[in-house]
DNA sequence: AAGTTCATGTAAGCAGTTACATGATTCC
DNA sequence: GGAATCATGTAACTGCTTACATGAACTT
């Protein structure tokens, strides 16, 4: 007897997210959570199949399996009622603080112990980065833009357009610190 | 013989980076890595105290016992020319791109699933997060910022700068954002 | 004929969390 | 006398990565 409150991963919440929005066998949502746009969680192909049992005999997706499809029986994964009543309660759920691990300020963190020039050039690169991936979700955005869905709040592409908004966002004042950083690299030279 | 090369893990550079500022006993580096300003990593004694055993038996770093100082004898790390070596090459060494995993944004993709004005006091929970988070930023770059050594790219006081300013300017951004995301359901209810 | 994509799994190991364990000093 | 802080560890478990394993269909 399956627990339909069963305390659920996020894994399992990114997953039902997916599902929420279309039916998908295993080997789809292992694509669309891959890198490097992987909708903000990314996951492997061998975490994915385990966690797509799990929420089945948790009773939060049902599957069927398609036999003539692809080279071998296909499970076609669909989100059950159970399952979107568990991703809406855990979306409104309490936010824990998440704990902050950013290897990239990391390394910042420690640039005092390098010769400023090497210093600029990884701030360069930690740009190019940045605008690599700011440019992929300009493409995803206005791929999305054009569908009147994205203005309607109960349309799972609003969410798609809001997450992306911030995606840019984030990822325009980064580049802004990058070039802000630059300067005071060369502002420090200057005083020299 | 232990190999200087040896690989470490992000947690031995996070450690590595905190010695580098200052020698430190084990649970002053539990606590400088612990919620919630860990300085963009966070770490738990219990892998601490074994990280810091492997960098010791990697001559990374060094330590002396301290027999009267404590309830018991502690360990004084200090990092090493090694260490200093090793951080130094980290610090610039390759980037690869980071799996992307975001919580926040995780349930934000998946708000279309929610009442509107669920979804709305859900971005306003949020808000207040990224406020307190950016006020405890601010005074810690307030505390720093009279120090000359703020100015000087080969102090830690300019790193733990720039690296303040970044999480300044991220949660700027996060907060735009938010207001940004009310202001979209007040206007798609207004279309209603 | 060889390589890529579709498709689903398992196993070994590292990273990180939670809980267990101990004990002295300091503050109330 | 009891609680909080200082101080250092280990054990069990979850989450995630890397690698192993298989095989059909399609593409070059």
């Amino acid at each position: 007897m399956p627990d339909p409150a069963a305390a659920t991963s996020n894994l399992g919440f990114a997953i039902l997210g997916l599902l929420a929005r279309r039916a998908c066998n295993g080997y789809e949502v292992a694509q669309r959570m891959r890198q490097p746009i992987g909708y903000f969680w990314t996951a492997r192909h061998s975490q994915i199949y385990p966690e797509l049992n799990r929420l089945d005999a948790s009773g939060l997706v049902e599957h069927e399996v398609i036999e003539g499809a692809g080279p071998r029986p296909t499970k076609r994964y669909r989100i059950t009622e159970t399952g979107q009543a568990a991703l809406a309660a855990w979306v409104v759920g309490d936010l824990e603080p998440q704990p902050v691990r950013d290897l990239e300020v990391l390394r910042l963190w420690s640039i005092w112990t390098v010769a400023p020039a090497a210093a600029v050039e990884l701030v360069s690169r930690l740009e190019a980065a940045h605008r690599s991936v700011l440019d992929r979700y300009l493409d995803e955005l206005a791929e999305i833009s054009g569908d009147p869905g994205v203005r309607d709040p109960s349309n799972p592409l609003f969410a798609s357009r809001i997450t992306l908004e911030g995606g840019i966002r984030s990822r325009r004042t980064a580049l802004e610190w990058c070039a802000w950083m630059r300067a005071e690299f060369a502002a420090a030279e200057q005083r020299r």
